[in-house]
RNA sequence: GCCAGAGUGGCGGAAUAGGCAUACGCGGCGGUCUCAAAAACCGUUGAGGGUAACCUCAUGUGGGUUCAAUUCCCACCUCUGGCACCA
């Protein structure tokens, strides 16, 4: 007989159509079934998609259509992260306005994502480059600023020269533009900042609310955030009352401060250089300046500095401290001012050995006395305060609590937190973005743009490629308007919004995407939301899941939504890789899925990406390893085909299974059925719990091979037959909706098997009669015994010892202790 | 440097409230079918030894706890990811 491959083109062909038409998985708002909002994180329209990006959909689609069987009302929305630099970038090399491209490639990819089965309600298809969305990104700009949670200064900020625009810290990559890898500078600029430090804390403290989300996914954020507790010092201006306050975690070793470091940023610089070293100064500000980021981040860079020519007096001892400034102090962090600790800290102590800066030992080593000659590296152990005034003697963790408080008690110091987060830059000298909704007029000041106004149309004629100022600058009829509060002529601000502020609020948007009149609704989004399955890439650990963690905490203190945190469960998929590298066009290592599709149908393709490993680990992606799936797929078709010739044969028309089962006399039909219901568990197991879909499917595979096993059995097991058939049909029915819809309804079912519930397992059928237990000597396993399932220990005990094979195995040796593993093992130490 | 995670057959990977290591799949080998090949199907497959029953050795390395360790503890090595002059 020619075997034949089953017809997976026509079946999934007509499956995706069937769902369409249907609206298998579009939301019903009056539906009484509990909510599942499940939701994959939407993608950036710049190139067809390949399998890893598969991985992705298919893991969500997963989920929905379980969540389906399982009679939730399921919200699975897909939309377009469509405004930003790779659109634009992208349109800029096809020489295609971005609005175009965009549109193509959105296209394109829906296209895609449909022939991988993968369901989502269209009807709420969204994309954050269309007015009637990003009229609501400018809103809430607006309402940060109405809060005073955006605002405008004039700051040394990152620069890419080669994407021609700032960026935020998190898109500073080893001191790289994240998109491009160019170099990037420092630039002083006049730029948009929301200020998420106002949230640092809350966005630490409620990681721990966050019990579904992946460990390393919130210590990235925590170590993002970086909280430090320490104290600020005011150390006075030596000749005047001026006071430089300064940030220290370890005030213990106050008494070892040798001199002070500024950030060459730093605003009293200038003013504090006497008038001969002003030149000298200056020279080293314009030279670090000029230092990318790269390098004055770096702890293999060589520190540098420049005696200022004043001092500081430290509070605590009078002593006269000299002010350098030096390129290792950032202006960013604390105060941008440094008390240096040459003996206890690793960085004062290169700089002071290069410049001759005096070493002071406040902290002693318990073990072996610290002396000045013999240290060659700063001691930041604990010890014992030395050379501490009051505080000699105190181990110095004490002394830590003990100094901040003695110093806030003299006025000259307070106990402060420090954040390694800095506010988030939001505006960018790019074209393809939504408008920052400011005016500025020469009497008003800056306006923020009336909420009737919105949207702030972004104009469509515009030379849009870089050229180190805003492109909207070249669009008068854009730029010139009139001031919204004296009507006289003003002028918008000409940059746009980083497109990560649109992919922060885009999943309440989902619950009304057509509404004119707000944003989102109130009361949908509290009954839909916090998402209770968010499935994304880890790269967004911090960017995008900050981002909009911070955003939803900001719209409830305004009292829209009714929830502090958007994504109640995490799961973050793992990497496919080929050839041991991340898939990608110039490593020419991108396999794409049409080609594979096309061969062996997306029930396939799906089946191997689930198969691969365990989603949540990178995995190696093999083309030859996809015919297993292939195979399987076709051997379960043969099955149902070959189960259907046999039903007829015999003219088995009973559905009434357990009357059938009762009088079953063959064990391998009990064995069978047995193997079922055990199934069922596995799998229902693997996929409520994390995911673990590979091996759900291997529980599967097994099944079926003992199905096939048993081929061509008699009359009486056709029921028994038959529920394992329709088992494998239903749990296989998320991993391969087509093919499972299909054998649906050769079993002579009608309608979608996605609206049967999942199976349950009977816990009867799970019991055993008899079972295997193997017998060790000494830990090693050297035989196997059959016993009865319900025996007692010291039945199996006696049965073990009186085997004749473990009579020969430990004759002449003492049994010292039989160890007994309830239905698993038996161990017998012997001596000997 | 710091913080996570991971090292298991030729390969992807199973199995960790300690209890039969290598499930499932790929690849390999042998067979059936065929004039032949491919596909498909069936069997076999950790390494070494033995005619065989069986034996020995194997979960990154070295120790430890235990009747029993891939699983727990200590030290180290390697890889991946994140952070990295944050005072």
């Amino acid at each position: 007989m020619k075997q034949k491959n089953y017809p997976f083109r026509a079946i999934e062909s007509r499956w995706q159509k069937f769902w369409e038409e249907e609206k298998l998985m579009y939301m019903d708002e009056s539906s009484p079934k509990p909510k599942y909002y499940c939701l994959m994180m939407f993608p950036y329209p710049s190139a067809a998609l390949h399998v890893g990006h598969g991985r992705n959909y298919i893991i969500g689609d997963v989920v929905a259509r379980y969540k389906l069987m399982r009679g939730y009302n399921v919200l699975a929305p897909m939309g377009w992260d469509a405004f930003g630099l790779p659109a634009e970038n992208a349109a800029i090399r096809e020489n295609i306005h971005p609005a175009v491209s965009t549109r193509e490639h959105i296209r394109k990819m829906k296209e895609q994502l449909n022939q991988w089965g993968v369901l989502y309600d269209w009807s709420r298809e969204l994309a954050t480059c269309e007015p009637d969305y990003y009229k609501w990104t400018q809103w809430i700009f607006l309402k940060l600023h109405e809060k005073g949670l955006a605002y405008k200064k004039l700051a040394p900020v990152n620069w890419c020269p080669s994407c021609s625009t700032t960026l935020a810290n998190e898109e500073v990559v080893d001191g790289k533009c994240e998109r491009c890898d160019t170099l990037v500078v420092q630039k002083d600029l006049e730029q948009w900042f929301f200020k998420i430090t106002a949230y640092a804390e809350r966005l630490l403290r409620d990681l721990e609310l966050l019990k579904d989300w992946p460990e390393r996914v919130k210590i990235m954020q925590a170590n993002w955030i970086g909280r430090s507790e320490g104290v600020e010092i005011d150390f006075r201006l030596e000749g005047n009352d001026e006071v430089l306050p300064c940030f220290t975690t370890r005030p213990d070793t106050i008494y070892g401060v040798t001199y002070m470091v500024l950030a060459p940023e730093h605003p009293l610089v200038e003013r504090l250089a006497p008038e001969e070293k002003k030149e000298e100064i200056r020279r080293f500000v314009e030279k670090s300046r000029k230092e990318n980021l790269a390098s004055r981040t770096h702890l293999e860079e060589e520190k540098e500095g420049v005696f200022i020519g004043s001092y500081v007096i430290n509070p605590v001892n009078g002593e006269r401290i000299p002010l350098w400034i030096a390129n290792y102090a950032l202006m960013g962090y604390g105060t941008g001012a440094v008390m240096a600790v040459p003996a206890h800290d690793q960085r004062d102590f290169e700089f002071a050995k290069k410049y001759n800066l005096p070493v002071k030992i406040v902290i002693q080593n318990p073990e072996k006395t610290l002396t000045l000659d013999s240290l060659e590296a700063a001691y930041v152990e604990e010890g014992v305060q030395v050379g501490s005034g009051p505080f000699d003697g105190l181990p110095n963790r004490e002394a830590i609590e003990k100094i901040a408080g003695y110093l806030e008690e003299k006025g000259v110091g307070r106990k402060r937190i420090t954040y390694r987060l800095r506010d988030w830059l939001i505006s960018r000298q790019r074209y393809w973005g939504a408008p920052i909704p400011i005016i500025y007029c020469s009497d008003c000041g800056t306006v923020p743009v009336p909420e009737d106004d919105l949207p702030v149309r972004l104009p469509e004629k515009v030379d849009f490629r870089p050229q180190g100022r805003s492109p909207l600058a070249g669009v008068p009829e854009f730029v010139d308007t009139s001031c919204p509060r004296c009507s006289r002529p003003a002028r918008r601000e000409m940059d746009t919004i980083a497109q990560w502020l649109c992919s922060c609020w885009y999943y309440l948007r989902y619950l009304s995407p057509r509404d004119e009149d707000r944003p989102f609704d109130t009361d949908l989004v509290n009954r839909w939301l916090p998402v209770d399955q968010y499935i994304g890439g880890v790269e967004h650990a911090i960017l995008h899941l900050l981002y909009s963690r911070f955003i939803t905490k900001v719209l409830y203190d305004l009292g829209y939504v009714g929830f502090q945190e958007p994504f109640q469960r995490l799961f973050t998929q793992g990497m496919i890789v080929k050839d041991g590298a991340k898939m990608s066009k110039s490593k020419g290592n991108v396999v794409s899925p049409d080609k594979l599709i096309a061969k062996y149908g997306a029930d396939t393709v799906r089946l191997y990406t689930l198969f691969i490993g365990p989603p949540e680990k990178d995995a190696e992606w093999d083309d030859r390893a996809v015919e297993g799936a292939w195979r399987f797929l076709n051997r379960v078709w043969r099955l149902i085909e070959e189960f259907k010739v046999q039903s007829s044969k015999f003219k088995v028309e009973d559905k009434n299974k357990d009357k059938k089962l009762s009088n079953l006399d063959s064990r391998r039909l009990t064995d069978l059925r047995r193997k079922t219901h055990q199934t069922i568990k596995k799998v229902t197991e693997d996929v409520e719990g994390k995911f673990h879909f590979n091996t759900a499917i291997a529980a599967i595979m097994e099944l079926v091979n003992e199905m096939s096993s048993l081929s061509g059995s008699e009359e009486s097991g056709l029921p028994v037959m038959r529920e394992a058939l329709e088992t494998v049909v239903l749990l296989l029915a998320p991993f391969v909706p087509h093919l499972s819809e299909e054998l649906w309804e050769k079993l002579g079912y009608q309608g979608s098997i996605f609206l049967h519930s999942w199976p349950g397992y009977d816990e009867e059928a799970l019991k055993i009669e008899e079972m295997i237990v193997a017998v060790q000597v000494n830990g090693k396993v050297r035989h196997r015994i059959t016993v009865a399932a319900g025996i007692s220990e010291e039945e199996l005990k006696k049965e073990t010892l009186t085997n004749d094979r473990i009579k020969e195995l430990t004759a002449g040796k003492e049994i010292k202790k039989v160890i007994i593993v309830p239905g698993k093992l038996v161990n017998i130490v012997v001596t000997g």
